[in-house]
Parts: structure tokens; sequence; C-alpha cells
DNA sequence: CATGAATGAGTGTTCATTCAT
DNA sequence: TATGAATGAACACTCATTCAT
């Protein structure tokens, strides 16, 4: 029996099928919302018969912090990394930072989870903290850590880096929403990457020192 | 006032009826949910029976939209003539809907619409329709406006106002969420008036015209 | 409306209903036991539908739990009562008892409610709990006063009235048994009353005092 | 003695797999009865997957059956045979057969059967059947044949020994069912030796003729 | 108009049974 | 033989909606 090196199709779903379960939960939950989709449409989203879902997850609020989990983890580390290493000046690395920002939301997979954090927290205290930490929280911190820096090295005005940080944020944030939310039901459509031009400018000339305007 | 037997009280209270329900099911609603909202809750904050709903909306979705309209429309009329109205400067003008707009977050009530519209939008694709034309489009083209009155008269940058005007609304829906969403899970609360003052104080930086810098 | 006398069908209804239901849930689990037993056919025996049922018991545990106390707690206070009240000879009261015994195993109602102790206890702790201290120690002790009394009174021969008792009243927890578990398989019939006298012949027998045995 | 190189124990094993899964499922009904049982407790209780069980039992109802014939079958024939060869009195040969029965109540194993008759026979008409036939019937048979024979040899009291019999028994299941079912539920429990005593004095009193009242 | 008892379609969850390995 | 992943029928329970009063 499967003396070869060849791995049974079986096996290999075994180890997938969580990831896959929770990719097809995603969309889902991101169509309908939590409360509207049926877990026999996960499933069939997967693949998979409903009774299988319940071999991974035990139930469908553990599938859907799961859902949350998977999705963002990964992603802030990321984020936070490319923060510690980086040498160059405020403006590049806000520019960086937003850049990256901008990938994920193309890949829009996990653009969709702010909206369900939104429309669910209430329903999901532990959710909730747990993404107001981890998530929100820490993308606030990486936000202020870069102002500060930029204010220690003279580049940026002197500000409250901890109310500076959402405000920075605001803007992306309803660019995702916006892209995930209501774009489909609007007649024009927002281009990504002119929208982030227009932020970083703004953004950029309201927080960044006046480069020594030589003269007007 | 009660000239007739008939009491004027009860009169009164039969016309009040659909606010007060819709009153009571926004409060529901924004706590829970459009779907984890039970209509009996909804009755029972409205101080009546689940069967007299059905007198006054036909279904549960009937009821959610009344909410969203009942919600919006009026508050954005509002907001239109202060425009129409104003002679001052853009720093002027955008302080003012920027304020009115803090007067209405603290009013707690309708906050919560924003919330309900993400997490609902796509299933009830009339509302969101509705809301992207007549809230988010509207609010984008009034803060435009005032950018393009801006530009005409010199005050502001060159910018695309289109573009610039989501720019601008964002770190409001970012409070506007914080205060609804995520802050009863956070250690720390966000003051908005703090939070208003750094903002007016970056966006306008962001957007106005450098003041003639004299010379360095 | 309905100012005259009559009741209108449905308030009468309310009160009556949860005596019906648990007495339709009682011939379904005596019929096939609360596990086997859907909830669905209770419903239909009781001829109303399956949310009905919420209305007036909060689970399948719950509807479990009201069939055995409605079934056996009125029948208790009786015999209790029966006993206090009694003045005459050990063998009149033992007869009594048990004769009032025969007829709750004829109107077979209640008398499948040992049947479901026996099948669901471990699973209900508590009911059997309650059950072990209601209704079987509350019998037992009946019998057990009754012996106690005959020997003060010279009656009944010396033994110990804690252990007396369950025997006396084994054979007739197998009566009950046989006729509600057995019986139906069997290619016989159990006369219950030509039973009861035998069982009284040798149970009398074997407690009371030999009838003054004339010399030996 | 493992000569060759085939392991023993495991040959055993196979073998052996049928009742060590009966003996695994006896235990796991007595404890829950069967419909609460899981097929998935019982192979865990015996050591094996799930699917295994399916290689000696073709369903869950097999099972059960497979469970009731295993454990009464054996017991009976050897009560028989204990009746066929005695030659003592009738108080010697039912005390015989009654402190038989006391040893089975103590090796707890099968005293858990009657239990799950009980529970199941109306499920099980095939199994309740073939009870009633070679359990609960022998065994009336058998207590009914030593009634007789000692009428017939004036040991015992003119009596209807088909319903003289059941009335011996009952106390005894009494005592099984206590033990099985609502003792761990009581504060007391009962010695089951000084029960049996008890049992005896009460019942050869109440059977016997009178031993040779001098005259009386 | 108002009530709340009644309904039943809909969904989460369990578990006996199957079958590819 | 043995495994355990996969299945799907079955059932408890909820809740929007109806309607007799």
């Amino acid at each position: 029996m499967a003396r070869d090196g060849t791995s049974p199709k079986w096996r290999r779903r075994k180890e997938a099928r969580p990831a896959e379960i929770v990719d097809a939960a995603l969309d889902a939950f991101a169509e309908r919302g939590f409360a509207a989709t049926r877990l026999e449409d996960v499933a069939e989203r997967a693949g998979i018969s409903k009774g299988t879902l319940y071999l991974y997850f035990r139930s469908k609020e553990e599938l859907f912090k799961a859902v949350i989990q998977q999705a963002m983890v990964p992603n802030l580390a990321l984020a936070e990394e490319r923060l510690a290493i980086s040498t160059g000046t405020t403006r590049e690395l806000l520019l960086e930072v937003v850049g990256g920002f901008l990938g994920s939301v193309a890949g829009a997979k996990l653009s969709a989870i702010p909206k369900l954090i939104i429309g669910e927290a209430n329903n999901f205290p532990e959710v909730a903290e747990f993404y107001t930490r981890e998530v929100a929280g820490r993308g606030m911190r990486i936000i202020a850590a870069i102002l500060k820096r930029g204010m220690d090295r003279g580049e940026v005005r002197p500000l409250d880096p901890s109310l500076a940080a959402p405000i920075i944020a605001g803007p992306l944030l309803l660019l995702v929403l916006w892209k995930n939310v209501l774009e489909p039901y609007a007649k024009q459509t927002i281009d990504a990457e002119e929208y982030m031009r227009t932020y970083a400018d703004i953004l950029l000339n309201g927080v960044l020192q006046r480069p020594a305007p030589k003269e007007g």
C-alpha cells in the first residue's frame, strides 16, 4: 500500500483541508456576512460535505475565529519586520509601508476581514479584542513608531503620534471598505493607485516638516 | 388641543409609532447586527408586541431599509445647506463641516449606520445602492465641492477633488467605526476632540496652499 | 370582544397546553424511550406544531423532567395520606396500599415512568436523584413505616424494615415492568388481580406473625 | 510457544475481538443507554477504530443484539443444570439458586442487561422477544419448577407456581435495578448480603409449609 | 389597532455508516 | 485486516411571519 514515495491523494488532503476550508469560509463570509452564511455553502465552496467541516472546526464560531486569525496574523509580522530593518527617510518608510498595504488590498482575500470584524465584533467579543489588540493596535503602533522616529530625526512636525496614527490609517481603511463594500453599488470606481498617490501627497504634506521652502 | 373626545396622547402615539420602532430597531441592529437581531427584541425595546411590528413594517427587511433612511436622509440635507450658504475661507468651511460631523458622532445614534451598511450591504443591494449614492456619494461631493471652491480661490493646492475627498473623509470614518466597533474592546480611548484637532491640523496642512513662506 | 362568559377556544388552550404536551410526551417516551423519541412525534401526538413545544418547554430535557414530575408527585402525597389516617391492622393497611398500587398499574399512564427512569437515569442525574429521593425513597419509607407500626403492635415478625421494604416492593416493580415492557412480547399474560392475590398471600405469610400456632 | 513467525498474541487477538467489542459495548450501553452511546465510544473502549467495528458487526443494532445474547445465554444454562442435578430440600434449592443469583449481581457486568432491555425493548422487538422467552421466561420456569417440586414433596404450600415465580423473582429484580440504576443517586446503600438474607427469610416463610406446627 | 399563541421553513450539529488507503 | 476521513440523513432548536381573538 503506497509503498512508493507518492503520497496518497488523501493524506495530503488531511493537511490542506483546514486552510482550504478557512479559505472558502472567508469567501462566503465576505460575501454574505457571518450570520447569513450557511455552513452548507462553505462546505460546497470547499468541495466537501457539511459533516466534514466538523472534523476540522467544532462550530461555526470556531470557524469564524480561525478565518480571522489565519487571515491576519502572518501579514502583520511582515509589516513589523519591514519597519525594523528600514533605514531610509520617513518619507521612504511611509511610502513603503503604505505601498505594501496597497498590495494587500489588491490581493483581495484578506481585505474583507475589516468588514467582517465591523459587522460581528459585538457578537464575538473575544475576536474583537484580539483584532483590536493584534491587528488594529499593532498597525497603529507601527505607524506611530514611524512618526516618532521621524520626529526624532527632525523630519516630522511635532504631533501626538498616537493621535496622528489613526488619522494616517483612516484613508486606507476607507479604501479597503470602499472596494469591499460599496464600490459594487457605485457608478464610479476608485483607481487604487491614483488614490494612493494623492493620499501620499496629502498626508506627507500634512505630516512632514516643510522642506525648507527656499523662497516660495 | 384635544378638542374632541379621543385621547391626544394616544393619537400622537399612533403617529409616532413608526419612528419609535425604527429607533428601537436602530439600537438593536447597532448592537447585534441585522441578522443576529430578533424582531422580538426590537418589539420589546419599542414597548410593543411582536405582532404590532407588522402593522407598520411588512418584513424585517423593510424595517432595515426604514432604519437606514430615517437615520441618514435628514442629516445630509443639513450639511449641504450649510455649505451653500457659507462664504468663509476654505479652512473655515472645512472646520465647520467637520465640526458638524463631530457633533453627530457624539450623538451616537446614527453613527452606527455605517457599521450596519458595511455588514449588510451585500444582503441589501437596494439599500447599498441608495446609501452609496445618497449618503457616501453626497458626502464626497460636498467635500469635493469645498475643495474645488478652495482651488478656485487659490487656497487649496491643485488636487483631484474626487480623489482627495475620500482621503479627507477617511479619518472621519475611522473615528466613527472605532467609537462604534472596537473601542469597547480596547484598553485606550480616543478623545474625539483631540482627534479632530490633530486631524484638522494634518489635513489642512496637507491640503491647503503653503502660507506664503516668507523665505525660510 | 368575548364579552360574554364563553372563554375563547384559545385562552383555555394556553392553560391546558403544558399538561397536554406532557401527556403526549409521556406516551411517546414510554413507547420509544427518551432518546429515540423525536420531538416532532410528541408535537403531533399533542396536536400542535414542533415550534409550539418550545413555547412551553425550553428543551427536550426540560420536557423530560416535566414528564417525570407531573406523573409522580401528586400520586405520592395520596399514598402517604392514606397511611397517616389508617387505623386498621397491618394486614388491612398493606392490602389497602397495595390495592391502590394495583389501581395505578391499571391506569397505565404513569406506570411507564419507572421504565423511563431506568433507561435514562444516568443521562439525567438530577432527575435520577429526584426520583430516588421523592419517589422510590418515599415509597420505601411508607412501607417501612407500616412494618414498624406492625411490629410495635406485635403483628409483624421482627425484621429490619428498611431491608424488608424493598423486598415487599420488588414484586410490584416486577409487575409494572412486566406489563410495560415484556408482556407484549410474551405468549402469556399475567392477570394482575390474581398476581396481587398471590402476592398478598405470600408476602403476608412471610411477614406477619404466625397466627398463634396452638402451642408449638 | 510462538514457534512460527506469526505473533500468537496477534492471532489470539483476532479471535477474541468480537467478545472484546461486545464487552466494551456492554459497558458503554450500561452507562449511557443504547441510543445515547456513540459507536465511537465503544470503539475507543475496545481499543480499536470505528471502522473496525464494522468488520465484526453489521450495525449498531446487531451489536446490541450480540451484547444481550453473549451476556445472557451462558448464564442461564448454568442455572438450569444446577436445578436438574439437585436433590436437596426446597429450602436448600431455593437458597442455592438465589445464592447464585447474588453472585452474578456482584459480578456487575451482566447485571446491567435488564436495564438495557427495559429501556430498549420496544425498539428491538426481536431482542425483547428473545429475552422474554429465553431469559425471563426460562428464569420463571426454573423457579416454578422448584416450587412445583416442593409442592409435590409437601414442602411448599399450595400455590399457582406460575404466579408465585415472578413474585419470588421480584425482589431480585429490584435489587439488580437498584444497584445498577438508582443507588448512585441515593444517600444510602443496600447491603446485598443482608438484603438477600432478609429476602430468604421472608420469602421462605411466605412460601413454605409452616414448619410442623405441632398440632395447630 | 394591538396582541401573543401558533406555525414551519431553515440551519447548526451529531453520528451511524462507508470506503479509499 | 485495520484505519479514520468523509458522508449525509436525521434531529433539536430558532425565529420571521401569520392570524384568531
